[in-house]
RNA sequence: GCCGCAGUGGCAGAGUCUGGCCAAAUGCGCAGGACUUAAGAUCCUGUCUCCUAGCGAGUUCGCCGGUUCGAAUCCGGCCUGCGGCACCA
């Protein structure tokens, strides 16, 4: 069979019979979604792997009824396009749909059963006219808003980034180091929406338990108390935030960042004043152009200022210290000598430290109290203030935040370490921010859609809008002199509601409309990798509770469900062009086709975890494949084996479409590989009938993973349908349980006869069985059959013991059965050799009736005699 | 430092939730056989150790200990590896 012949015949079917097109209609819906992709012109392993679990997914959903949108885009926005501009001297629109029009051609040649009529691309004025909108609105309520301040500027990106995009100090896209500048920048408000993001997580019950817990830390939650304090000499008050506030009394020193604005205020006129500006300066410096190392850099400046301290432990000395997070709280902390850095800086430069936190050890006490060393334990004994002492520091916590508020020192304040998202990018290809500057009206929505302009100039040398032409404008309000915003959005905006406009793409009139999005929404199956926990995944959860707000949908969050996928790797080594081993999927697609390449994806590992590409593992698939095809030509059989069959059959359905529901494809996999072996191994057993009326099963359930041989094997049996289009087969349990019918004779017989139990189980003529039975009076199979049904324990060691797997030592069997005779379960067979039955007969010491089953008379004269009075049976 | 995850045969990777049909799926690799002039492909068999070769014995699932008649599986401690966050007071 050429593989490739038949994935295209079949492809070009799928598409001439637009067999994938969604609708909305009264049936149960099922949206399923992967990540879309930066359009670069070249699949990586990455896609396909995504991609292939999505489709297999899909397919599945499909075949299983109910209506299905399975949609893909281009997130078309974003610099490699217009780096790529750059370079090539070209424009970056050009370039993205050459990209884009390669990247669909690769899509399609793996059969992935998109819905390509719902086709966007953030690119288009259609698409991004709506992002414009969505800013627009979001600025009339307050969530975008510009504002000055310290931002992260990556300088090969030439564009400013948000937190989130900043990875240990470096550019998440580029890896250049970050510096700081300050920028006037546009924000969204993504903080108002903290406490929601945060909590609604708990509704994400079925994402991955890593990805709630970065978006946790991310969101970083935490309660404290707010201090207000005063400055004295100074009619100036600021507050300071405190998260650990059990050592309050503690506190010796105050400290404040370098970047504060306030610390101008402190030392006007003061003669530290020259002293401490330098140092801020200095420091600024080092931050800026991320040199600053905590380790080496932990240094400070005294402001001469001091906080009127409101506790009566005596004034709070002010230093400007280069370690505070200008940041995070409010960019003030009091400092006491239960903090590690604190300590270490007083240490330093000699500011008095108090202490109230001891250990229990009398020794280490001593040390403590005489500042030796530091210490900070949960189990450390506070000693102030004078309700709490005695009490443990972690359990004091809630009794010290009352005592504050009562005193009025502060109050109980929740802080995140979240920051507002900062959208702006100083960039040309992106959504341009909608706005003009009028000196007369300020900022002013622009008339949507402010369209990238075609003519621009890419030199890589400043931001390509910041033209005459572009900025010039009129004031849609007073009808003025105005100019544009040149920024253009960070692409995650882009994508923060795609699947949104997937609901209703051709949308000329809304963003989307209501109705169908609320038919769709929400995505009920979320793919992609684990690199946007924390970035994509965040902006879109934020931006879809705005779109809630705006009321626009009815749902609370996006993804229901979440799938993220691992990475593909070789010998351990993430793929890079660096290292040399990048594998190139179109030229494996060439070599292979796309079913031996989706199956191999799926088989190779679970899809959540890493998968280690191998050539050997991909050449072994493609065997699979061609022996999976060359099942119609085997040679039939006698017919011997298709009930076997039929039940081997049933089984792999059943574990197949329980491996589909839970991702677990390798498996689904390896279950289609165990039955092409039964395939082969039993064919002199298997009659044409049987086999070809199996191979109509098999072909509906291998369409998920290799769709293109599903087709041809359904076209070879007669059917002029689609595979794909097919009902997913439900499966029998009666058959499934013909395997099992060797032990359903099982209990049937020890109803009627017990002696057939010694027949069935095969015992060795060595060997004796022991029935225990208590009481004896039912019948052994009502016994049996409520010990199989009620206790899982007993019913599993039934199971053993009858299947002669189970062959415990006498000592464990007679130490086991008093304790189950004697509990509401009772064991009704133990088969053991001679050696275990002294063992047994000596160790048996029970209440409980017993009767004895042997095989042999000496076993059977052995066993009445130790066990008098209970009955005994003789078989032979 | 904090949080989360993992450690199983030559390799990849199941089994762990819910203890016993577990010497442990499946695939790769390796060995032998069939077919073939040969190679490849394909098919079959074997693949922890020992032997008398068996529905045989022994020793295994990071290390130590505990619970249990019984532990890869449950509990405690330790070691190792991985991922995320990290100057957040």
């Amino acid at each position: 069979m050429d593989l490739q012949k038949v994935a295209k015949k079949w492809q070009a079917r799928w598409d001439k019979d637009n067999a994938f097109k969604s609708k909305e209609v009264k049936k149960q819906k099922f949206y399923c979604l992967e990540m879309w992709p930066y359009p670069s012109g070249k699949m990586h392993m990455g896609h396909v792997r995504n991609y292939s679990i999505g489709d297999a997914f899909a397919r599945y959903k499909r075949m299983s009824g109910g209506s299905i949108l399975y949609p893909m885009g281009w997130d078309a926005f974003g610099l490699p396009a217009e780096n790529a501009a750059i370079k090539n001297k070209t424009h970056p629109r050009i370039w993205t749909k050459n990209c884009i029009a390669q990247m669909k051609e690769q899509l399609q040649s793996f059969g992935f059963s998109y819905d390509w009529d719902r086709e966007v691309s953030t690119a288009e004025p259609e698409y991004y006219k709506w992002n414009q909108w969505l800013f627009q609105q979001m600025l009339e309520r307050g969530l975008a808003y510009q504002k000055e301040s310290l931002v992260n500027w990556c300088p090969s990106c030439t564009t400013v980034l948000a937190n989130e995009q900043v990875e240990a100090g470096k550019c998440w896209r580029c890896e250049s180091v970050v510096e700081n500048k300050q920028l006037k920048q546009w924000f969204f408000k993504i903080t108002q929406y903290a406490e929601e993001l945060l909590r609604d997580l708990d509704k994400l019950g079925t994402w991955p338990e890593r990805v709630r817990t970065m978006q946790d830390n991310w969101i970083g939650k935490s309660q404290g108390i707010n201090f207000i304090q005063k400055v004295k000499d100074l009619d100036l008050k600021f507050e300071v935030y405190d998260s650990i506030p059990q050592t309050f009394l503690a506190q010796t020193f105050c400290i404040i960042a370098p970047e504060h604005p306030m610390v101008k205020e402190l030392v006007k006129g003061t003669k530290q004043e020259k002293e401490v500006l330098d140092f801020v300066e200095t420091v600024k410096q080092k931050k800026s152009q991320n040199k600053f190392n905590i380790e080496t850099d932990m240094e400070g400046v005294f402001t001469g200022r001091y906080v009127d301290n409101p506790f009566g432990t005596g004034d709070l000395p002010i230093w400007v210290a280069s370690f505070v997070l200008y940041e995070y709280g409010t960019g003030i902390v009091n400092c006491s000598a239960h903090d590690e850095r604190d300590f270490e800086f007083a240490k330093k430069y000699d500011i008095p430290l108090k202490v109230v936190l001891l250990p229990k050890d009398k020794k280490h006490a001593e040390q403590v109290q005489n500042l030796e060393v530091f210490y900070r334990k949960p189990d450390g004994i506070l000693q102030a203030p004078e309700e709490v002492k005695g009490k443990a520091w972690h359990a004091a916590r809630e009794q010290v935040i009352q005592h504050i508020e009562k005193k009025g020192f502060g109050k109980r304040t929740t802080n995140y370490k979240l920051r507002d998202w900062l959208i702006s990018r100083q960039r040309y290809w992106g959504t341009p921010i909608p706005v003009v500057f009028c000196d007369k009206c300020g900022v002013v929505p622009a008339k949507l859609p402010v369209k990238l302009p075609d003519k621009a100039e890419f030199t890589g040398e400043g931001n390509p809008l910041a033209v005459d032409s572009f900025i010039n404008t009129e004031c849609p309000k007073c009808r003025g002199p105005a100019k544009r915003e040149t920024d253009t959005m960070d692409t995650f905006v882009d994508s923060s509601w795609y699947f949104l406009r997937f609901t209703d793409p051709k949308n000329k009139k809304e963003i989307f409309s209501k109705d169908k999005a609320d038919y769709w929404m929400p995505v009920d199956q979320y793919i992609g990798g684990i690199e946007h926990a924390v970035l994509h995944l965040l902006y879109a959860r934020f931006i879809f509770k705005v779109i809630r707000d705006l009321g626009l949908t009815k749902h609370d969050e996006p993804f229901s469900s979440l799938l993220c996928q691992g990475m593909v790797v070789m010998e351990g080594a993430k793929m890079s062009k660096s290292k040399g081993n990048v594998v190139d999927p179109g030229e494996m697609l060439q070599k292979y086709g796309p079913d031996t390449m989706r199956l191999f994806i799926l088989f190779a590992s679970a899809p959540e975890k890493e998968l280690d590409w191998n050539d050997d593992g991909i050449e072994a698939m493609h065997k699979f494949v061609l022996r999976m095809a060359g099942i119609k030509d085997l040679a039939s059989g006698d017919g011997s084996k298709d009930k076997h069959l039929a039940s081997k059959l049933q089984q792999t359905l059943q574990a197949v479409s329980n491996h589909l529901e839970t991702f677990e494809h390798n498996f689904a996999v390896q279950k289609l590989m165990e039955i092409t072996n039964f395939f082969y191994q039993h064919k002199s057993r298997i009659s044409e009938k049987a086999r070809n009326n199996s191979l109509a099963t098999f072909s509906q359930i291998i369409s998920p993973f290799a769709p293109h041989l599903a087709e041809e094997l359904w076209e070879g049996l007669g059917n002029k349908t689609l595979v794909s289009l097919a009902r997913w087969p439900r499966y029998n349990e009666r058959l499934v349980k013909l395997e099992f019918d060797a032990e359903d004779a099982l209990i049937d017989a020890v109803g009627a006869d017990v002696a057939k139990v010694v027949e069935l189980t095969k015992i060795q003529p060595k060997k004796i069985t022991l029935f225990v039975a208590a009481p004896w009076k039912r019948t052994l199979y009502a016994e049996l059959k409520e010990l199989m049904k009620d206790t899982r324990d007993v019913g599993k060691i039934m199971q053993s013991l009858m299947s002669g797997k189970l062959k415990p030592h006498g000592q464990a069997i007679a130490k086991m059965v008093p304790k189950l005779v004697s509990s509401p379960q009772r064991i009704p067979a133990i088969i053991f050799d001679e050696k275990q039955e002294r063992e047994f007969l000596e160790g048996l010491q029970l209440e409980a009736e017993v009767m004895v089953v042997a095989e042999e008379k000496a076993s059977h004269d052995k066993a009445k005699q130790a066990l008098p009075g209970k009955p005994a049976i003789l078989v032979e």
